[in-house]
DNA sequence: TCAAAAGTGTTAGGCTTACACCCATGC
DNA sequence: GCATGGGTGTAAGCCTAACACTTTTGA
């Protein structure tokens, strides 16, 4: 089928782009990871990505390999660092510039494609044993986001457009791996004038029902303070 | 020479690597730039930096560049950003790994090189036209500097091994662009535990010499708070 | 003795933290 | 009516920020 050959007058290595997503599932942090189908490190688990194609943008790049694996669109993401040392594939030189990435946890439907035998989720203190440089990748993705916790507005990406102060709470109460209190937490947020109440209520159990909130500016992540 | 030609089944980006070097001259902050002898772009300035050998690490590729091209070394180094639009470079397509560096302003003797025409200091508010996408890149690294400084160690690889708070103080005042509080900077400096008095003393002028302190932890940069 | 930079404490106000009870609902 | 999570205020202490004068030296 593609019999051509890219010739250059000196060696060139290879570009990929790696995306660790997270989401919050049953109050514990995960990530998103696909069963490898072929070698190398076939059958091991490694994060979703791929090849770069020639003529495309690496966020787009990181964007399409995630569509492609895992069927999830349509997320943050932001650039982590680009790993390069000379062994870490075994086929060849390999530079790959990595993306994290959050997830509401209502949008968990990776499916199997094409590339990855399967793709599932695995909580970060369980993760399988992972291909190439990834738990590396994955590790440095996790400081990165229980940094920006403090300083950004990140923690929404992992919640639904509309959500309420107690869900807020268990994000960060998951992420952070220490209990908060309430009411200064809420203090604390709503002092921000980030998010405003619909005007909606959740009735969801034998109790008071929730307000619901939303943020101001929905699709992006700033920085505050 | 290299008559030799590298081969692939599918079409490979070139990689390099791209450091913008920081030091303050004369209480300015200053970016290191090299003219550029060769087309693209020739005549014009850009970041020190150049084409990744393919068996060979990425922080050492910034690091051999910026000393062949410049004659600097053993400097703090730091990964900044990968850059990739598909037509940052006009030749092929090029992913450019960056890294921001910070130099005490004692080291400053840049040299030209093979590789550059010239190699100069401009003050970050003076540059001239850059080459590529530097000016983003330029960009973005004086954020993460002046972001850093608020939560790590790193304004002291600003400085020489030994320095007075004075000193200290005059690198946050130029990168912040403010005026700093004398006695509150050196309680909240003192109170880190980061830095000993050496027991010398500087007696530089016509009056009373300053206390002489270096880092504790000298050659790496630390998160603090 | 004068000029120049080094060095040094205290106070007020703001922010952070700790802490306990009532509310609205479903069963 | 009771169990469940939702919602609310205050007080203490800590941290931050504002502020001015004395010290030591070289000329």
């Amino acid at each position: 089928m593609n019999s051509q050959r890219y010739i250059y007058p000196y060696p060139h290595p290879a570009v990929t782009t790696d995306v660790v997503l997270f989401t919050i599932q049953m109050d514990t942090l995960s990530v998103l990871l696909i069963e490898r189908k072929n070698p190398p490190f076939q059958g091991m688990w490694a994060l979703p990505g791929g090849f770069l194609d020639i003529a495309e943008d690496l966020e787009s790049c990181a964007k399409r390999e995630l569509q492609e694996e895992t069927g999830i669109k349509g997320i943050y993401l932001e650039q982590l660092g680009t790993f390069g040392a000379p062994q870490r594939d075994p086929r060849e030189r390999v530079i790959s510039v990595t993306y994290f990435a959050l997830s509401p946890s209502d949008h968990l439907c990776p499916r199997a494609s094409s590339d990855a035998a399967e793709a599932a989720w695995f909580p970060i203190n369980e993760l399988p044993e992972l291909a190439f440089d990834h738990a590396q990748i994955i590790s440095l993705a996790r400081q990165r986001l229980i940094a920006k916790l403090g300083y950004s507005t990140i923690a929404f990406q992992m919640l639904p457009e509309t959500f309420t102060l107690s869900q807020l709470q268990s994000v960060y109460e998951v992420l952070l791996n220490e209990a908060l209190d309430k009411r200064n937490f809420r203090k604390a947020i709503l002092a921000r004038n980030i998010i405003r109440e619909t005007g909606e209520t959740a009735r969801h159990g034998n109790h008071r029902p929730a307000k619901i909130y939303q943020v101001l500016n929905p699709r992006q992540v700033e920085i505050i303070k």
